[in-house]
DNA sequence: AAGCGCATGTAGCACTCGCTACACGCCTAC
DNA sequence: GTAGGCGTGTAGCGAGTGCTACATGCGCTT
């Protein structure tokens, strides 16, 4: 009998999409190895054959999603700059809301609350994504603001703030909080 | 043989405590019911005869929480009323950064997460969470606040936002942007 | 041709999960 | 007394968990 199946040459690049689309979809805590498994076409025994064991599994997939977010995030934002604080946050708000970004923010509150849990690796995995979210956002403030790094981070508090209460059902709050900031049109 | 133990009449009344502070102690995801049960010094099997299934456990031990929690920021913060908004902002941060708060912010970031994926009855609870906690906050700002309701708002979205980087670590990233906010005395 | 190591399949281990079946003792109602 | 319900203990079910043991085939080197 020939040999009538190819094999499918598996490695940990060609794996790592197929599981971070898992786990965009269905989370970190339902992040069990056979249904990862069964997501990426293979089985439990080769997950952990090639990642070694689950939390290295986890690392190296969050990283991987780390990488396609920073990507998402530079395509999804306009190429020409904002003109003031509040168009900033207006644009990056606007994309937070995209359903595209959803797999993204819910993954991202699952971290937050690793972290805040104490969960071993979280807040050091959280606190690095929050940093390059920083810096990025420093390249996004309006070109003659006459404090870009200060503005960032109070941008940055800002827009968290909108997205949590956006997540829990509380968006139009953040919309009047935000409409009674200094950032309001007036 | 004469009766030797008494009967420990148990409730779900008597039970909530208990399980309250095993779930602020261990969160909501590793709450599963041999341990719970543990800490209340009783069996699986008896939560479920008094809750009737997990879910509807979960659903009164948060609202039983929700309910201590509401004391203990009445509590936490002094009944002198604030002068400035950011005399307000810095009492409420300075109260989520109390060890004994702890536990209750773990909690939380767990409900926004749930909230975030979908699971349901989060989203309702934690938007009722925050609900209340926004009308608390109109009464906590200052008197002579020109728009306390709008300030409510807008402060509620830089607290929030303020709490979630501290979570991850970037409390200074925080502390810097309210610096840079229109709250900064100057 | 022989040996070797890499990639993979099958089975299974020891454990935890939510939940249930069953039995038993106590208290109250008839 | 006797029947029934209420609270409780013991034991277990079926599913799922991370991970491992063992075998096997395939391609490469010598």
């Amino acid at each position: 009998m020939s040999k009538l199946i190819s094999k499918p040459q598996m490695s940990k690049e060609s794996l790592l999409p197929l599981l971070a689309q898992h786990i965009l979809e269905h989370g970190l805590g339902g992040a069990s190895l056979r249904p990862l498994a069964k997501a990426a076409g293979t089985s439990d025994r080769m997950l952990i054959y090639h990642f070694g064991n689950k939390e290295q599994l986890l690392t190296d997939v969050l990283a991987h999603i780390a990488g396609i977010y920073s990507a998402a995030l530079d395509a999804g934002v306009g190429d020409e700059r904002a003109v003031t604080r509040q168009q900033c946050v207006a644009r990056i708000l606007a994309q937070g809301r995209e359903p595209m970004m959803q797999p993204f923010m819910a993954l991202w509150w699952e971290i937050v609350a690793g972290a805040a849990r104490g969960t071993p690796g979280y807040r050091e995995a959280a606190e690095s994504m929050m940093a390059e979210l920083l810096s990025w956002l420093e390249t996004q403030m309006p070109a003659d603001d006459p404090d870009p790094v200060g503005g960032a981070r109070y941008l940055l508090t800002l827009i968290e703030g909108s997205l949590m209460l956006g997540v829990v059902g509380h968006a139009r709050t953040a919309r009047e909080g935000l409409l009674a900031s200094d950032l309001a049109p007036n």
